[in-house]
DNA sequence: TCATCAATTGTTATCGATACCATATTGTCG
DNA sequence: CGACAATATGGTATCGATAACAATTGATGA
């Protein structure tokens, strides 16, 4: 049946006419459709010349090996799967780009998706995910609806949950404390004579990491003897460049007072110092501001912000790694929780000798 | 066979142990495997009384579809496949989530890949991909390898090229000329009196948007009479922030005459900006800058930047709606060039009346 | 020289869902 | 009231690769 003999509107278009299988470059080659199979293998046992005329046959015929048929066949689908918040914000996209190149040459392939930070959203994701029976599934922070936690429970894959440390991890850990890595922050300003501190974040819990960094600076605020911290709430995370702005004119408003004022991240502090800079304040000598994540803004702006540099890379790096420990050591690994650095970047922002060049 | 009759190292983790079927479902409730796929889709003849006694069995037992297996025998993977030159900068980004917001609810999903700017990768991604079938793929740029052209020919799916107007399209374009767009600035910039015009962009020729970009901009200077317009090349695409204020230095210490200069994206033009108010210029008092790409940061920075906005979000929600249509009216759609849409923000950073606030 | 073994290749069953067709059941209309 | 349609459900083959096992070949060594 050549293309002549379909109606015109089920005409095959050029090219996809032969859906090639193996079972027929096996048979333009002559041999079987197992043989070539094995050919695109490394480690199985074809004769060099055999594999080598299998694969001027694949390159001749342009046949492309359907995974999706041997993966329901080896039961191993190729695939890892990871949920990030959001994949606009650099710090998570910096996490998915560790994932994709610690999965590079593997074999295994990224599934990503994005949960809004919504729990409700990673609920459906997850099983959306699941529904691709990937090997193992890398998650953003601790926090999953129950149903989630059961569907994972019963994948029975390796789970990796990242950027936090969740109080109850479901199994490997890869992450950090964002609450004492605020603290950190507040103690090194605090160090430096700062006294009035103030705090810019989301205004919802959705936010995992954003609450564990607000209860992180709370604590450590009140812990100095330094009352409590001036908090602003502003916006449904992630919170923008420009809420930052809203945010620090509500806050100087009510507590005009206010020598530093510590950001959820450095995109809310960026707007913040932009904001102040319009309004006729200098930063630092004004106010000082500081920011976590340190995007790559904060070390090219002006001035230049103090921050928490996160190794978002490294956390998708050493999480793709250690699902694939798990995979390799037929996944009787324990629970483990990998502690990922973070570090104070002190910068003219928040330095007491005034302002910088300007 | 319980856990207790296998080896230590082969047991199965907790929950692991039955991999749950379609038919065990089936005989649980009392119908066929066929009936409980059925149920599974909205479309298909089953009773609402079965259908409900089925999905109370399947979160009963914790059954979830998998997809594998069936779209092997339904052959449809429900992979919409995208190539994007880096998932780091937030134009692809946000491209990337316009694709994804278009596929909500339409039971595809999105598999993400990173190209790295380079047409290899982008070949060795896209065999990648079709190993999955996905129904339809979309790249960005028009630049492909001859391999990678073929076996897109031979997959016989729609194609979407995006963010650019390929000379010879493959299938479905959904994109803007990024050299007209150039030359709208620079006339636009000429316009208010500008006539010395200075060019930072990336050294070669793998960023095609890029490269027309810096033609828009040559061909537009000559075009006005104003002579040979003058170009730094920085770094490998992307650049960085950090270049782009190389790259101005870099630029002035040539041509310290240079009145504006246009970047191949707003992040070089920051750096820029930066490094100028670093060292004491004003933008644009002594010098005016301007983007490329409207990223969040250049409504919010100080000065404000001026820039070519382009419709990120919507080149991906509109490619993957054609492909949405070329899957449901049957394949056989022409190839159609989608335009969207760009326009010159004109902001602080081009202002002829001198510096903002400061 | 013959048994043994490693390397290579082939055969068959199977993964888990769905397409396709058949069948049972209920309802409808002249 | 009988025939036919519409709805609901079941049975079987199948998607395209791979696992598991079998078979063939040539080489090796006692």
């Amino acid at each position: 049946m050549t293309n002549e003999d379909v109606p015109k509107d089920k005409r095959l278009k050029p090219g996809e006419a032969q859906k090639l299988t193996m079972a027929e470059v096996a048979k333009y080659v002559g041999v079987s459709a197992m043989t070539v199979s094995r050919a695109f293998r490394q480690d199985a046992s074809v004769s060099e010349e055999t594999r080598k005329r299998i694969m001027e046959a694949v390159d001749a015929l342009g046949y492309v090996l359907d995974l999706s048929a041997g993966s329901l066949s080896s039961r191993r689908s190729g695939f890892i799967a990871a949920l990030v918040p959001s994949i606009n914000n650099s710090n998570f996209s910096d996490t998915a780009r560790g994932i994709t190149d610690a999965l590079e040459n593997t074999g295994l392939q990224l599934l990503l998706g994005y949960t809004d930070y919504s729990a409700e959203k990673e609920e459906e994701l997850i099983e959306a995910m699941l529904r691709r029976r990937p090997e193992g599934i890398i998650l953003t922070g601790g926090s999953h609806t129950a149903r989630a936690r059961r569907m994972l429970a019963k994948a029975g894959i390796p789970v990796v949950e990242t950027w936090e440390l969740p109080e109850d991890p479901i199994n490997q850990v890869v992450g950090f404390s964002n609450s004492e890595a605020m603290s950190l922050l507040v103690r090194t300003l605090a160090g430096q004579g700062y006294r009035k501190f103030g705090y810019i974040g989301g205004t919802t819990a959705r936010d995992t990491r954003g609450s564990q960094r607000r209860s992180g600076f709370q604590k450590t605020v009140e812990e100095l003897g330094l009352g409590p911290g001036r908090m602003i709430s502003f916006g449904v995370p992630p919170i923008t460049m420009e809420q930052g702005g809203q945010a620090i004119v509500s806050l100087l408003e009510r507590w005009p007072d206010t020598e530093v004022v510590l950001c959820v991240s450095d995109l809310s502090a960026f707007g913040a110092i932009m904001e102040c800079t319009r309004r006729g304040m200098k930063v630092p000598r004004d106010i000082a501001v500081a920011g976590f994540g340190d995007y790559e803004i904060s070390s090219i702006c002006h001035p230049r912000i103090t921050t928490i540099n996160v190794d978002c890379y490294g956390i998708g790096r050493q999480a793709a790694g250690r699902l694939l420990h798990a995979l390799q050591s037929g996944e009787a690994t324990g629970d483990e929780i990998t502690l990922t650095g973070y570090r104070v970047v002190l910068r003219e922002s928040t330095d007491r000798n005034g302002t910088p060049t300007a």
